[in-house]
DNA sequence: TATGAATGAGGCTTCATTCAT
DNA sequence: AATGAATGAAGCCTCATTCAT
């Protein structure tokens, strides 16, 4: 239920219950379980969704945007990146700790092939932007998957260091402005012949 | 205690019992209540210790390696990152997950407190060590806090996203090779002059 | 519904969910109760049928056979309390528990009734093929009535003791077997003038 | 618990609730499970009382009464048989249940052995009472653990019929004297030289 | 006559926490 | 300072039953 999603959001994984779930749903506990085998199954679910975003994300710079120069790619794969971060904060949050938690031992056989599935298939998009820029002499001669494993280490890094600044030291969001520094430092990192020295001073938020 | 620190790593947060705990440390479960207010103050202290580790380390390479050229001050970051994720990693993993939960609203103000005092503590040692650099003039003219934050996005994002492909997909465990990639990166994409190109292909396990 | 006997006989009574009766029965749940008023009322229509097959088996003993000699009514009765038996096996274990069970307070005053009728008159016919015996001189004097409970109470034992041995010690079916010898032993025990010593040693199987 | 028998011989293992249970206990549900590893596993430990006490009567009748005649083998078993019956009418129908239902897969092993253990031995105690029968020459020349197994089967029908009867049908409980009779058939088909005929006619009261 | 989505009461079980000793 | 038996609230989940269509 898209509406559901608002009580994993507001309430993390182990304090919301599914009579809360079904609450907001104006629907009974055991409706829930027509739909969903169990209540991991139903939170795993929504992580689902956003993988599946964000590979069609993903595969539309791959696909539309061949000519792109090394510098956009980099900017491109930000921008999908943030847009799925904006596109529900939280549920990306918890997808983050869904990955790597025990959870992932309750799901079902299909349900973990499919995160299995889009992990990997996102990964792997992700490098084929850098195999190009390789390929162009624009990016080091690094191997593209490992490239494209810090990428994402990055954002979700970013994402959840962000979030506990929030938390813990009632600071304002600044995913975006974070993103944007660490991705042109990234960027520099690996562009071949880098410019002189960057001008931009975009991080004055982030403390 | 100690010797307890071990069931949180062995089960995780919410699959540990108080029960467990009690019986690994060979006492009741009431004792522990003489110790600890309550389960999630248990916990955080035990992330505390981490926390604190983590700060011994920062200080000693604020302190006793002030000569240190640019790339090697990047190099002893990486590595005491390096060491204290191996200190325990279970529990830095479990204390990344804690900084962005809502375990944070339940814990005594004066726990939430000192959390805070040495994430912060952490992040400006940190930050010392960017501004010497950009005193020197070989890092780019950035804000030296906000480099802080990202070099701690990427290396929570980097054993995150390690421990992810570890359980997802039964892979060895890459946390080494992908920080010292990352932190080259990192390293180039923030010098002012970098060399043309780099010529270490370490990234060979990272897939 | 005749098919969706096989739930029942798979699952046992408890297990045996009323979605599971209407898929096998390639019905919707809803439509289970045009027919039945309740689960137990289904189970219960159920048995009846066994009890009914059982009484059409008793019946043509009694009617058709009349000139038989003794020892061949007990071999008749003992043929047709097997058949009974193979009929449906399962469900007439069923039926044995539920008759000695709380489950019968549940049901509708009708099926209740039915199930007296039919139990008491397969008592009477069971009865009568005794009163017969005594009449001839053949059998003992004892009351024919009782005489027709213990041959039930030895069926339903053997029956049930027989599964609860393949159940626990995963032995093979000795049901026939064991019927073979129990009847015998009662057949010799109720002539007046027995034989000196059986011969057979058909036991063979029953450990 | 001694006194949480009740409540299974009150409602029958599916209907009674471990809050009834804990109710009548004067516990609360936790403390329960405390001491039994769940619902089923309680109700199967007071079942293992009973075989308990069945092994500790069956086992004193071979041992102490090693001269005895035949006949009062029989009858010292059949004595045995009713006092086991009359030490907790219910929770021995239960157990008969139990033994012949899918219940026994949710035990634990120990349990499960357990149970098994208490069986294998209460059937091989009545055995050496017959091969002791059969060895004397008294007693036909049959396998002596099916003579066992059927007089098991004999006991455990009796009293369920018996049962079955006085829920259907009101009747009153005649296990004493159903057994009484067919301990006195059942002696009479064994033994090689009977008696011309029995003069009891105890059965008056089995309808 | 048939459907099947929806219900919601109620069962089993867990476990953080307390308190008399 | 330590115990550990007892608690009881609360969670997850099942499933017999209903009712609008």
């Amino acid at each position: 239920m898209v509406a559901a999603k608002r009580v994993f959001s507001d309430k993390g994984l182990s304090k919301a219950t599914m009579e809360d779930i079904a609450k907001e749903a104006e629907l009974s506990p055991g409706t829930l379980y027509l739909y969903f085998k169990n209540k991991d199954e139903l939170f795993s679910s929504l992580s689902l969704r956003i993988l599946q975003y964000l590979n069609i994300r993903l595969d539309h710079i791959v696909n539309s945007e061949k000519e792109m120069r090394p510098r956009n790619r980099i900017t491109a794969l930000k921008e999908a990146m943030y847009d799925v971060y904006e596109f529900d904060p939280v549920m990306l949050i918890n997808m983050f700790h869904l990955q790597s938690s025990e959870t992932l031992k309750n799901l079902s056989p299909e349900l973990l092939d499919s995160i299995k599935a889009l992990s990997r298939s996102s990964i792997q998009t992700t490098a084929r932007l850098f195999e190009a820029g390789i390929a162009d002499g624009e990016f080091i001669d690094e191997h593209p998957i490992a490239l494209a494993g810090i990428v994402w280490a990055i954002f979700s890094g970013v994402v959840l260091w962000e979030e506990s600044k929030r938390i813990i030291n009632n600071e304002k969001n600044y995913v975006k402005q974070t993103l944007e520094v660490a991705f042109e430092i990234f960027g520099r990192g690996i562009r071949k012949k880098p410019e002189a020295g960057p001008k931009s001073k975009s991080a004055g938020g982030v403390s």
